[in-house]
DNA sequence: GTTTATAACTAAACCGATTTAGTTACTTAT
DNA sequence: ATAAGTAACTAAATCGGTTTAGTTATAAAC
């Protein structure tokens, strides 16, 4: 009863371990193993209940049918989201999927990469850092498949999957304005990454030219890892001071979640007095009082998409055209009650 | 400039295989390898940037320094939260994380118990559908290192790491009556899940013990997979008719976040009509209007104390006593607004 | 001057598969 | 009668490490 091996059914059938190999690959017939012999080991397989190493089978065939998933935090909806996602998808396509966190450290990140590789996963999705510009570049270099998502490079051409942060904030910024705000705030975080970089762009752009001539911007930057304490100053200073603002953005949910608190903690009344929407999702938007606008971000479709680049890439068919590689997905924009809509 | 490995080394520095691998295993003084030797090889290595092919090693060890997880569904946040957690004090100990969603479907969950042994993981860590009495129970029966957390299998003596369901529901229960709630509801979903037993017990037996005699015990039980289009139906009847409840406990953070869904749109106040409060936390539940009150569970305790406990077993030291290995953890009640309290 | 011990290694088996390059025993064609 | 062809396999190399059981050269012991 204990573990049956390759060479146990060899044994045991007096046959070649070459030959109970390819049969139980699906391969018998092209190697013309008679029909009564393939009959004879798959029923011994199934009968002793054989499944094969796959760490053997790995080493010995160079590849491990597995995926490695770097994302900056696995706690974060957002990337449990994805990551549900693409490690659904990939079963499909008979991946395994071995995931870390990076915690937004880009020394782990590249720590990671390096292990994942040992691992010998074919392929790498990489939420990344965006400060490994090294790793990245040294991924390109030796060809090694990967995709990156969320966060990309723009100074290095690679295959990634990413949400039109421009176009998203755009939408919503024009959607303030379209409800009447005229004065409105946007609260973000110091961060290098592109993605927030284009969310600040999308807002500026769409006040300077989309505005009336007394529109200005208000912009908020906090610092990654002190937001939570000083959420409640700069909401005080944007939306009680004279020069006060009747409109919020935050540029990422757990910004929004963070400037809730405060704006309730200073009872602040939403839409009345500000308008607030929030830039991606997070599950009880729609059970806050009122209920938040925010912009949907295509989680399940950032990790299917993910997913079907790097197995394109991985098998090497290149079935997938180059450019189909590189996807920028479109957000929606989900309008509820805080931005101040009559519906 | 293309990938090292050991022969090479052994060949550059006229060394033998067995040499540079003792050395880079810190084996090289109790085999006798000279300092000189050891300080080359160790230079070479470095210089050339070796990493081992961690299959390789596996698979020559029988060991994997990797451990698997298996969650009903990576996507929910307490899962994700937990895993987070799990895969950090991996890291730490030296692990790599396996991880999987079972959808909390048994057969999925039985292959993929399969599908981490066959890639030789060193043990298991599972959230089980406990529906899959059989694996665990083989499981045990061939002696490889596993431990269930928040669900466990009564009937099988194996180690796990749980919360006190009865306990936290316990002292919800006992909190409303004592904020003067005399009809308290409960809402849960079907399930065989012994975790949902206790705290539909937990609630019966604080109703029935610690009540009033006109208190009674009004329990709702939803399918798992149409509770979100009933709910409003049942919250009407608990809340709206003549034999109407002042208070609703909800068995799990999901359900309580369709409940306040329905809630809201029934105009219910809370917790003027109704108070509410909802068994585990959901990020959120503090800005809701009024913030929820909840039992919160020590989801980083969890994740630490499965790796511990795991990696005893593992390491064969069984250092951890074995009563130890069976732990219960404490939840903590956190009182916000929706129970009526009046600070 | 031979045995014994020790330092500093190495050859080869092994982990459990896959895969290349044959081999053997028959048919069939010439 | 012999070469050529084929069906049905198999031996052995390989993947990249780890580990067991030596080997060799030199020093110390008797």
């Amino acid at each position: 009863m204990s573990k049956v091996y390759l060479k146990d059914i060899a044994k045991n059938l007096n046959l070649s371990k070459t030959a109970v190999s390819l049969v139980l690959n699906n391969k018998g017939d092209e190697n013309k193993i008679s029909q009564e012999t393939q009959r004879r080991i798959i029923a011994y397989a199934k009968e002793h209940n054989y499944v094969p190493n796959q760490l053997a089978r790995s080493l010995s065939r160079g590849k491990s049918e597995t995926i490695g998933l770097i994302v900056p935090n696995i706690s974060d909806s957002f990337y449990a989201k994805i990551a549900g996602r693409i490690e659904e998808r990939a079963k499909q396509m008979g991946y395994t999927v071995l995931f870390s966190s990076s915690n937004e450290n880009p020394v782990k990140e590249s720590w990671l990469i390096q292990a994942m590789q040992n691992r010998q996963v074919d392929g790498l999705i990489i939420a990344s850092t965006q400060k490994n510009h090294d790793d990245i570049e040294m991924l390109k270099q030796i060809e090694f498949p990967f995709v990156l998502i969320d966060r990309h490079y723009p100074e290095i051409e690679t295959n990634y999957v990413i949400v039109d942060n421009y176009g998203g904030i755009k939408s919503v910024t024009e959607h303030l304005f379209a409800m009447g705000r005229k004065r409105i705030g946007f609260i973000t975080i110091v961060s290098d990454l592109e993605a927030m970089r284009q969310r600040l762009k999308g807002y500026q752009d769409t006040v300077e030219q989309g505005g009336s001539p007394q529109d200005q911007v208000f912009v908020e930057c906090l610092a990654q890892d002190q937001y939570q304490q000083r959420m409640e100053g700069v909401i005080r200073t944007m939306v009680k001071s004279p020069n006060k603002v009747d409109a919020l953005i935050f540029a990422t949910h757990y910004l929004a979640h963070e400037g809730l608190r405060a704006l309730k903690k200073l009872r602040v009344k939403i839409p009345e007095e500000v308008a607030v929407m929030s830039f991606s999702e997070m599950s009880a938007f729609d059970l806050v009082d009122p209920p938040i606008s925010s912009v949907m971000l295509p989680m399940q479709e950032i990790g299917n998409a993910a997913v079907d680049i790097l197995v394109d890439e991985m098998d090497g068919t290149h079935a997938v055209q180059a450019h189909e590689k590189r996807r920028i997905l479109d957000t929606e924009l989900l309008v509820r009650q805080s931005c101040g809509n009559t519906t």
